[in-house]
RNA sequence: GGGCGCUUAGCUCAGCUGGUUAGAGCGCUUGUUUUACACACAAGAGGCCGGGGGUUCGACUCCCUCAGCGCCCACCA
């Protein structure tokens, strides 16, 4: 069969698409019922509705995509879910600046409901486009299962949950210090709070007769406590005492308290605390009962509590404040070097006030639920999931890092004063909010709901079941929901716990930390039994990529430029778990060409007629090469099947390029080419191939499966599978007589690793390498046929044997011969361990080898005595520097060892 | 302040529980229109595996220490 309608270079748009459609529409992403192996499921991290494309998501769904085709060729049913978040503030946020820009109007001048209806537009507008990036990307996730985190079903489970934590106390309502964010005015989790490193003024002040520090005075008008150290000598005689102290709106009355918070070593060792925007200050306000008054609104401006300076916002009150200071020679110093960490909100970089607030908080440890028989913490439960192995991190030494994080958590703040999102399912009665109802519907008329939502995170945190579970009914309470989902052949029985989570190591603590906590709550059992994590892409310099320095990859140009499947090589191979990856488009461009190696091989392979298809796998292998081309791939099957069990992907995607670059197209391919083997022989390549793309494709799904239907067209391989996605994996076997797996380093001999066939076959290689060297260095052309004898006793049988394969690959013809032949004239000769090249020459050619080799000689060894006449000067060695001496020492190395080696390769 | 990681060829990186001659891609040098591929082929150069010390028959690999780079967490009034 020849089919020469095959393109020389492989098109990766002009196929890719077509082949995801005929992938999809198959059914071939939902999980195969028929499959009886056990199940393997992974929930896609979901991107962001309103995003873009971008390589994180690239690297995730790369990852991702392999382990799901991995599991479905191993035959289990597999459920890859796929789904996109909300992402309350940053969505809301990306809108209401569309909406100022557009209309130039606020959310709050448009309404709660109109600001809603234009963002739900937003978001279904450009989910699609997520959605078809996702496809470009080749990810076989089941469609047919997509979920949104705020659709009907989750929702309804995110107020469930809160429903019942609420009812077992494990939701409170708080007046407490929490961070707000005076742009997107509401508040933030802790870890939505990043710092920034900057100058700032620090401020030396005298208050009465001590002197404290601050880097933030308009916070300072109240303060009335003096906090010092218990055992601070030069405080002593104040503890416990009050005295009134000249400060910025009057006199106060000030005392004095010692607690070991106070750090004798910094500043003057004694500070005065604001319980109301200090989470330090407010725990040891909370200590000692200090009254706890506000300074700054939520507005960011002060309040009336700031006397004269109410009403102005904290840079203005900053300004006014440090004036107001001076003129009562109250500044005893500024320090205008002094590093400080500014907070900001990780949305939008505006600074951060602590401030004290009303709000909803989770706690981690009150007692929650029976965990192990006992009742224990949500801290408790999360930390036991991964220190008892349940859950297993991947890499290892991130759990360290997750413990850490969980051993200092605090209770988790999840209301957002912020309109898109899961309003929180609580009711108050109208002028009472003291007086509420916690329930998805409203209690009644006189009944208003809380307008806050809820944290992002707290629906993402329920995303490896809330997914599974099936429609809710009307009257359904949570426990009755899931329990009905946990019958037999529901999705929650058949893929929960998840087999693996896949994510960036940035969101452990957002996301994976926080799933452990509420799934193992809410169900009693883990969400997942492996978290891989994967590291950041990088430039090339190392630099985050971010639009500012301009340094970007969009994955989607160098889809459409190199192809999906050398984009999702470039990001998987060369990287391991949990460290972050450079990508630049080089690297890219390298794969590329290695796909369309792949795609050549299969070119040579469809289009070459003289070769008889092997119709089923046969015992009757007796050519060294196709013995050895089996034993490689055995090996390879094995090798890379072990790296793939062990989430060792670029190893094992490593591993397959090898083998059908520099194995299958560089030596079996070369050898079938040129040998007039009898028919049947030397043409195991169709199936060789197939086992190899089968190996790959969980890499390059797009053109192993183009090659695969190509090969089955052509009748090359025999098969009933429709696709290559759902063919099985190959499995090690002996079959076209098959040498025995490598092992492991013998005991005896730890030199004889391989197979005889593969050893052999190596000293073959070295043989017509070492003749192709020749003919480089003495610059022999391939169109010249030269006669040669190998001197060998160890290979003679093999070297006779493979004599055709060295001629046609070196056109060279070999003679054999047990030892040196003994008229040396006119031979050039190479020296290897095991064996002796004498190449024939006319006496001309030689002749003008010879006279090559001495020029190169002679002028050699007249560098040589230069150098070292140089340097046995001895004016020269007392006056030069050291290092000239050392250059001038290596160059005489260097060109010594040069003479060396040319005298020994040219010996004849 | 606490924790973690990295340092291997010019560049970007592999190298699992210690064991052949330390590998790859790109780049470089030389040669080649050899009937799959120039997105190619062939050959080659290039490495005290960050420094020092230790354990061992044997260390890129394990331990200690120093140095440089990077990340995460905490946060100082």
């Amino acid at each position: 069969m020849t089919d020469k309608n095959i393109p020389k270079a492989y098109e990766p748009n002009k196929v890719e698409d077509s082949i995801y459609k005929k992938w999809e529409s198959s059914g071939l992403f939902e999980p195969n019922k028929k499959a009886d192996n056990k199940p393997f499921s992974i929930s896609m991290p979901p991107p962001n509705a309103t995003g873009t494309l971008h390589l994180g998501h690239a690297v995730m769904l790369a990852i991702e995509d392999i382990m799901a085709r991995y599991a479905r060729m191993k035959g289990r049913p597999t459920l890859w879910l796929p789904g996109t978040d909300h992402a309350a503030i940053a969505t809301e946020n990306k809108v209401e600046k569309d909406l100022l820009k557009k209309s130039k109007k606020t959310k709050q001048e448009l309404g709660r409901e109109k600001f809603l209806k234009e963002v739900n537009d937003f978001v279904a507008s450009s989910q699609n486009t997520i959605k078809k990036q996702m496809r470009k990307m080749g990810a076989s996730c089941d469609w047919s299962r997509e979920r949104y985190t705020l659709d009907e079903g989750l929702s309804r489970c995110v107020q469930e949950v809160f429903i019942k934590m609420y009812n077992d106390g494990l939701i409170y309502r708080g007046h407490r210090i929490v961070n707000w964010c005076t742009r997107c005015q509401s508040t933030l989790a802790d870890d939505e709070v990043e710092y920034k490193e900057q100058y700032a003024k620090f401020y030396y002040l005298k208050y009465g007769p001590v002197t404290i520090g601050t880097a933030r005075p308009e916070t300072k008008v109240l303060d009335k406590v003096i906090i010092v150290h218990p055992d601070d000598k030069r405080y002593k005689e104040y503890i416990g005492k009050s005295l009134n102290v000249p400060w910025i709106d009057g006199t106060v009355k000030a005392i004095f308290v010692a607690d070991k918070a106070a750090d004798m070593d910094f500043g003057s060792g004694a500070m005065t605390i604001t319980p109301a925007h200090s989470f330090l200050d407010f725990d040891l306000a909370k200590k000692y009962g200090f009254e706890i008054k506000q300074i700054i609104g939520p507005d960011g401006k002060l309040t009336e509590n700031g006397g004269k300076f109410a009403g102005m916002d904290v840079r203005e009150a900053r300004e006014a404040i440090v004036k107001e200071l001076d003129k009562k020679g109250l500044i005893e110093k500024i320090d205008e070097n002094y590093v400080h960490n500014l907070s900001v909100c990780y949305r939008c970089d505006t600074p951060v006030e602590p401030l004290v607030s009303e709000q909803w908080f989770v706690s981690v440890d009150k007692p929650a639920r029976e965990w192990r028989n006992k009742k224990q913490s949500l801290k408790k439960i999360a930390l036991d999931a991964v220190k008892s192995g349940d859950i297993e991190i991947v890499p290892k030494r991130f759990n360290k890092t997750y413990f850490n994080w969980m051993d200092s958590l605090h209770d988790w703040c999840i209301s957002r004063q912020i309109w898109f999102g899961h309003r929180i399912p609580v009711w108050y009665r109208k002028n009472d909010k003291s007086d509420y109802v916690v329930s998805i519907k409203s209690p009644g008329k006189d009944y208003e709901q809380d307008p806050d939502t809820l944290d992002t995170w707290f629906s993402s945190a329920l995303w490896t079941f809330s997914t599974l579970l099936d429609k809710p009914k009307k009257d359904d309470t949570l426990d009755s929901w899931i329990e009905r989902n946990r019958k037999k052949g529901k999705d929650l029985a058949n893929f929960h716990p998840t087999t693996v989570m896949e994510t960036g190591y940035d969101i452990l603590f957002f996301w994976i930390a926080r799933m452990i906590l509420m799934t193992t709550y809410v169900l009693g059992e883990i969400p997942f039994k492996t978290v891989y994590l994967h590291g950041l892409i990088r430039d090339k310099q190392g630099r985050k990529m971010s639009k500012s320095l301009g340094n970007g990859i969009d994955p989607l140009d160098m889809i459409e430029k190199y192809g999906a499947d050398a984009t999702r090589l470039s990001l998987v191979l060369g990287t391991t778990a949990g460290n972050d990856s450079r990508l630049y488009e080089e690297k890219i461009a390298g794969y590329r060409n290695f796909i369309n190696k792949i795609w050549n091989i299969a070119r040579f392979i469809l289009t070459s007629d003289a070769k008889t298809p092997v119709q089923t796998p046969h015992g009757d292998v007796s050519l060294l090469a196709d013995k050895w081309i089996e034993s490689r791939l055995q090996n390879l099957i094995s090798e890379t099947t072990e790296h793939y069990e062990k989430y060792e992907y670029s190893l094992a995607g490593e591993k397959i390029y090898d083998f059908l670059w520099h194995d299958l197209a560089d030596w079996y391919v070369e050898i079938s080419k040129c040998t007039d083997a009898p028919a049947g022989r030397l043409s195991l390549a169709p199936d060789i191939l197939l086992q190899a793309i089968k190996l790959l494709h969980p890499f390059t799904p797009f053109v192993t499966e183009e090659i695969f239907q190509r090969l089955k067209k052509g009748k090359l391989i025999k098969t009933d599978d429709k696709f290559l996605a759902s063919s099985e994996w190959p499995k090690v076997s002996t079959r076209h007589g098959a040498y025995p797996q490598k092992t492991k380093p013998c005991t005896e001999d730890r030199r004889s690793y391989g197979t005889r066939v593969e050893q052999d076959f190596k000293v073959l290689q070295d043989l017509i390498t070492a003749i192709r060297d020749m003919r480089a260095k003495y610059s022999l052309p391939y169109s010249e046929k030269l006669d040669a004898v190998i001197a060998t006793r160890k290979h003679k049988n093999l070297f006779q044997e493979q004599e055709l394969v060295v001629e046609a690959l070196t056109k060279v013809r070999i003679q054999v011969l047990p030892s040196k032949p003994v008229e040396k004239q006119n031979f050039i000769r190479s020296h290897a361990s095991e064996f002796d090249i004498f190449i024939k020459l006319s006496a001309n050619h030689f002749k003008k080898q010879k006279q090559n080799l001495s020029i190169e000689k002679e002028q050699l060894d007249q560098y040589i005595k230069i150098l070292e006449k140089k340097l046995s000067n001895k004016n020269f060695l007392q006056n030069a520097p050291e290092n000239v001496i050392k250059q001038e020492q290596e160059k005489l190395q260097d060109a010594e060892k040069k003479l060396k080696k040319l005298v020994h390769s040219h010996q004849t």
